[in-house]
Order: structure tokens, then sequence, then C-alpha cells
DNA sequence: GAGTTTGAAACT
DNA sequence: CAGTTTCAAACTC
């Protein structure tokens, strides 16, 4: 008995075939890997690309279509390949991990002054001492980040608010995507326009050099040579989507809508729903061919069962509510026996090692491949009745098919209302950020140093006050109005 | 495309 | 751990 459709979905969740170094993940964040589809083709000619001199080496992929001579990096090589891969880890165990990690909270959903994503930082950091962190040599900045504390460069320009840094900044400026990769990674808090700990690497540089409305440098606030803390309400431009600073690339971390939507559990369950979807229609088939002999027969029984377990049937399939707050934490599937499934793998769990999820996956699979060829055998004893077999087997290709469908659609709808979600967000924040701006410019004209307190009409959008910060220099208040808190500078 | 510069990795 | 060498990418011309 053959399940080609329960089996195939259960692929998804099996992990991919081990390469040496499997641990490496290179970060998204990596601009190595910005794009992702991107693979770039080393030159190497000394290393036999086994050291972590190669790119592909060092990204635990093999040379494929590159330049080098004497390359070992491929699956010919495989044992040299794996010395130099235990090698490599021997000197450094962190070697293939990602070098940009993903930073804390903090660090990760932060961005400077001209609205540019500035995802995690430089694990061991930086040595650079001529490129001013301004270049391609330097690890921070090709990665498109700032240099942190990790660093130990010198006369680094990579810093937050660097006037140097600003037309070589490559990013999207308070992007939708942006606003998107934010939210999706959780971003909260004032730290999400300056943070506190990039702050603290600014070293002789101009801490409030500030840019104005235009991208034209402006007189300094203060200058300091010790690490300020910024706050968000610091009387700082911000930059925002009126920044017209030269973009060197328009390189784009993409991330998914249904990141975080779909997690492998979800898959799990799903391949589960879909096992079970299947078995209760060849059940209800089974049902109905005995119910169809016995009539032929002359002897009408009815099923003990088929009413009721039809609805349950109906009830399994009744596809999960849609709503904005389920997607934001993934899509569940309700289903009867979900706990008790997992708390029967949990079971199986405790008699050995962990099982990854696609093991689990499998091992349900095999389980309920097991489930139905027994239902097959009860509702043909003979065995010997292919036209009813293969009936049931249309009749669940069918109930599956729809299931998986219906959870696609869920899946789209989940996406579409994701999209909008950011949108609306994207389009509040643009406008804060516009009304900052234009009250800066009358902020920097003649009038004595004062407070000006703007009433800002909150938005409907529910995300604004919970997933993202108010601007620069603005103030949720207690009713959940917004002012814009402006202190004006002698100039 | 060749030569130079640069900084990470490897080595001592 | 610091200094030196090797290496390949980034950069310049």
């Amino acid at each position: 008995m053959s399940l080609p459709l329960i089996s195939s979905i259960s692929v998804d969740a099996k992990p991919e075939s081990p390469k040496p170094w499997s641990q490496d993940s290179r970060p998204a964040n990596d601009t190595k890997v910005g794009t992702p589809t991107r693979k770039k083709n080393c030159n190497c000619k000394n290393s036999k690309c086994l050291k972590l001199y190669c790119e592909c080496f060092a990204a635990g992929v093999y040379c494929d279509g590159c330049n080098c001579t004497n390359c070992c990096n491929n699956v010919d090589n495989e044992t040299v390949r794996h010395v130099a891969v235990e090698a490599t880890l021997e000197r450094n165990p962190n070697a293939f991990r990602p070098k940009i990690g993903s930073g804390t909270q903090t660090l990760r959903d932060s961005r400077d002054e001209t609205g540019e994503p500035l995802f995690g930082r430089h694990n061991k950091g930086c040595h650079c001492k001529k490129s001013e962190c301004l270049k391609k040599y330097c690890e921070c900045f090709q990665a498109n980040i700032l240099c942190s504390e990790n660093c130990k460069c010198l006369d680094c320009k990579n810093f937050e608010g660097s006037i140097e840094r600003k037309p070589l900044f490559r990013g999207d400026h308070g992007s939708t995507l942006y606003m998107q990769h934010a939210a999706l990674n959780g971003a909260a808090g004032a730290h999400i326009f300056l943070s506190p700990t990039i702050s603290r690497k600014r070293k002789i540089q101009d801490v409030f050099s500030c840019t104005s409305v235009n991208g034209q440098s402006t007189k300094s606030f203060t200058q300091s040579k010790t690490p300020v803390q910024v706050s968000s309400s610091t009387p700082i431009p911000a930059a925002s989507s009126t920044n017209t600073a030269p973009v060197a690339s328009t390189k784009v971390i993409y991330r998914s809508l249904l990141a975080d939507t779909v997690r492998t559990e979800h898959v799990r369950d799903l391949c589960k729903l879909l096992v079970m979807v299947s078995g209760e229609v060849a059940k209800t088939v089974a049902d109905r061919q005995i119910e169809e002999s016995s009539v032929l027969e002359g002897h009408v029984e009815c099923s003990p069962h088929s009413d009721y377990e039809r609805d349950q049937s109906q009830k399994d399939l009744d596809m999960p509510r849609t709503s904005a707050d389920e997607c934001s934490s993934g899509i569940s599937l309700d289903k009867p026996d979900k706990e008790e499934s997992r708390s029967e793998c949990r079971e199986r769990e405790k008699g050995g090692k962990p099982m990854s999820p696609g093991t689990l996956v499998l091992m349900c699979n095999e389980k309920d491949m097991i489930f139905m060829a027994s239902q097959a055998a009860a509702a043909d004893p003979s065995s010997s009745n292919n036209r009813s077999m293969s009936e049931a087997y249309v009749e669940q290709e069918k109930g599956v098919l729809t299931k998986f469908r219906d959870y696609l659609l869920k899946l789209v709808t989940c996406g579409q209302m994701k999209e909008e979600k950011y949108r609306s967000m994207s389009s509040m924040h643009e406008r804060a950020c516009h009304m900052e701006s234009a009250l800066y410019s009358i902020a920097r004209t003649s009038v004595p140093a004062t407070t000006v307190e703007i009433p800002l009409t909150r938005t409907s959008s529910p995300a604004y006050s919970t997933n993202i910060c108010p601007p620069v220099g603005c103030q949720t208040l207690g009713n959940g109005d917004m002012k814009i808190k402006l202190e004006k500078a002698e100039m």
C-alpha cells in the first residue's frame, strides 16, 4: 500500500543532505548571502580551496564553476576535504559558524538615522587599519553592518552617524521591506532607531554629527569622546524616507511574509492531519462499500459509527479560524488528536534519543501506513477487489488534496494580511517622519529654545504601538496618543 | 587584466 | 598571545 502524497509531503520536513560542516548556516544578513541565490566563485590558487581563505569553503559549499586551481573542495576529494574541515574546526570550533551573528534583540533590530537596516554584528569584529572600515576589505562593512565593540579597528568610520559612511551606505531606506523585516523579528522599543550598544563604538567622532533632512551635514549638536546613551527622544532629526543620500547598492534583505508563520511543527501537524484525513476517507469509503454490498445482498444494516464519524471527519476537515493574531503566531491546525499525537511522540522520545521533526513525521507516516493497510484489509478482506481499492485511493487523494489546498489558501490569506499590516505600519512611520522632519526644520530657525509638543492622532494600527517604536523624538503618551518633543537648538 | 592594497587566516 | 607570513578578495590603474 502506498501513500505517495503523504510521503512526498513528509519530505519537506527532512533535513537536506548533510554537508561536512552542516553547522554552518550563514546569516541572512550576511551580504555574502544577502542575495541567497548568488554564489560567489572563488579564484583560489594555493589553498586548494581547503582553507578559510576560500570563500566557498568558508561558506560551506562545494566549489562549482569557480576559477580555482588545484581545487579539492568538491565531491571527488571528499576525504581530503573532510580532513581539512576537521583541521579547521580544531583550530577554531566556530570557524564555520556565521561571522555575523544576529546579535541581541537590540542590535538586530537597530537601524541608524538613515533608516537603514543594521541587523546583527560581527561576532569576532574586524581589525581594519587602513580602510577606515569603509571598504569591502572590512567584513563589517561588507556585511552592511556597523562596527561594534567587538571590533579592534583603527580610525573606524563605520559607525552610526558617520558622515563618511553615509554616501557609501547600502540599504533600503525605511522601506516597507525593512519594516516588514523589523516587525517579523519582533522589533520593538526605542532601540529600533538608535542602539546604545552600537553608539558605544563611537570613539572620537561626532556623536551627534547630524545630517539634515536633505542629507547634508550640519552643525553638530555635541562633540563627545565618551560613549553617549541615546534615547528615542534624543533630538536627532530622523533622515526618514526623505533622505536622498545616494544608494550605492539596492541590495535588499528579503524575508518571506510567511517567515515565522509556518514552522516545522506545523508542517508535521499538517502531515499528520493529511494522513488522518486520508484515513477517514478510506474508512468512509470502506463503510460505504460495505453498506452497498449489504444492500445488494438485501441485508441493509446501518453502520454503527458512520454518521458520527462522518461528522467527526467533517469537523476535522474544517480549517482553523483565520485571524491576524493567528497568523502572527503561526498557523495551527485544529486537530483533535494533535496533543495526543504530540504526547505520543514525546513518549517515544523519552525512550531514547530525541528525534528530529523529520524523523517524527516519517514515523507517523509509517504508523499511518500500517493503519491504512489494516483499514483496507477491513474494507476488503479478500484483498482482491482492485476496483474498490483504486476507488478508495481516488477518494483519499481527493480528500488529502482538498485539505492541502485549503491549507495553502489559508497561508495565502495569512501572507496577504501580513503584507497589509506591514504596509500600514510603514506608511504610518513615514508620515511620522515627515512630520518630524518638518518640525525639525522649523525648530532650526532662530526661535529661542523651547519645547514643542504636538499631539498626533494615533492611527488604528495596533502594530504601531506594539511593534514599532515612535520615531526619534516622539513620545508615546499615556492615552496612546503621541507627541513630538523637540528641543530647539540655538543655531 | 595586471599590479597593488588590504585584512583575515594560518603559522611561528 | 603577539608578531609574521600566506592568501585571496577588493581595489586601482
